[in-house]
DNA sequence: GTCGGAACGGCACGTGCCGTGTCGTAATCC
DNA sequence: GGATTACGACACGGCACGTGCCGTTCCGAC
């Protein structure tokens, strides 16, 4: 998105255009954030942001990640849970608090209602960010850190999951102890006397 | 909400309030939906819209929740794994898939932009689901079925969790099979060997 | 009963923002 | 250096918002 205008003072326009967004979105939320507002903010007319982003949503998608371009990175030392959990403290304590916890809540937001949306956050965020967590396990795995056949994906959805149902359904912050908590019960389970799991013909785990 | 609306006549302008904004959030989407048209095809005046109900949001959730005023209880068999398989089969087959599964999931958007959304979420339909569940499984750990020093909280946030992660953020529906892999993984554990957890100093479970 | 206030459907209004069109100007490319 | 393209500014029609005002209907109190 804004990456077909390469001359500098197209370039200074989008950014000027992306912080305006942000901005706003900051001082008065996204739900109230118009491309009106925007464009004077940044003193552009309002053709220059449509030609660059077919929506708020876009734009707004745009401007949230352009922050972020450093991804969250998974350390290598040897420790897989180690690793998963400074990985997690850094991508929580970043998204989860304000500044940008709650531009980042609105994007996800937006995101159920705007399918191109959605599918942009994905592909440029979402997406990498979960093959870089499958890739750190995968290579756990074949150190034989891990089980065989550990589940990969499901893994990553149960270190993941609980973490933005805490923010996004449950409207709580995530501290770093329940990020301890998840990974201690993800790796040890939560089975009676943590042995033998209790009746049931449930399949074993991986 | 619209809770003092008692008289019969009044009863029947809410319900058909509510049916019309259904309607028309199934055929154009709650991001298209507007007071204005839910007020036409429900023959009803604006005012009597925001006399009830005071932003579209809160509308869209009072009518989406009425639909589910039967909660999802937990059968209780003795066995808390084929329970909570058994619930959790159930409210995914009916919040995961057309029709309603693409309401709940805007009704989550919304949400995230509105506080007052997000609260009355909470309150209405969250926060008794979670009871219930944590009821559940508090039956089972006093029954020995269970670890006493079993995290009740934690437990819930991880089964609903990855759920809620498979269908807001990675975008993809969630099979059965889904359920059962993060039943046998919350119990079980995904630790190397099925044992010991690699290194590290994460606490035990619970 | 009937009576008075509240809620009603219908209509109109001013406001805010949308997305697009049209200027004349400035930057950019060949 | 000439053509093309993007630009800021402004105007436009359109839509939906939330509210105010009609005259009518409902409903509980008396």
């Amino acid at each position: 998105m804004g990456a077909e205008w390469t001359g500098t003072k197209a370039i200074a326009r989008s950014e000027s255009i992306r912080r305006a967004t942000l901005e706003l979105a900051h001082e008065r939320g996204f739900a109230k954030l118009s491309i009106e507002a925007v464009a004077a903010r940044a003193g552009v007319g309002k053709h220059t942001i449509y030609r660059r982003w077919p929506s708020k949503g876009a734009l707004f998608l745009d401007a949230v990640l352009a922050l972020n371009e450093g991804a969250f990175e998974y350390p290598e030392t040897g420790d897989i849970v180690a690793d998963l959990r400074q990985q997690m403290y850094a991508a929580v304590d970043l998204l989860g608090r304000p500044p940008l916890g709650p531009l980042y809540r609105s994007l996800l937001g937006e995101a159920q209602h705007d399918p191109a949306v959605s599918a942009a956050l994905n592909e440029r965020f979402i997406a990498p960010q979960t093959q870089r967590t499958i890739a750190r396990l995968e290579k756990a795995r074949d150190r034989g850190q891990l089980s065989p056949d550990f589940d990969l994906e499901l893994a990553m959805s149960i270190l993941s999951g609980p973490i933005y149902f805490q923010v996004l359904i449950a409207d709580e912050p995530v501290t770093h102890d329940y990020v301890d908590k998840v990974l201690a019960a993800l790796f040890a389970g939560m089975g009676p006397r943590a042995s033998s799991p209790p009746g049931g013909d449930q399949r074993p785990p991986g």
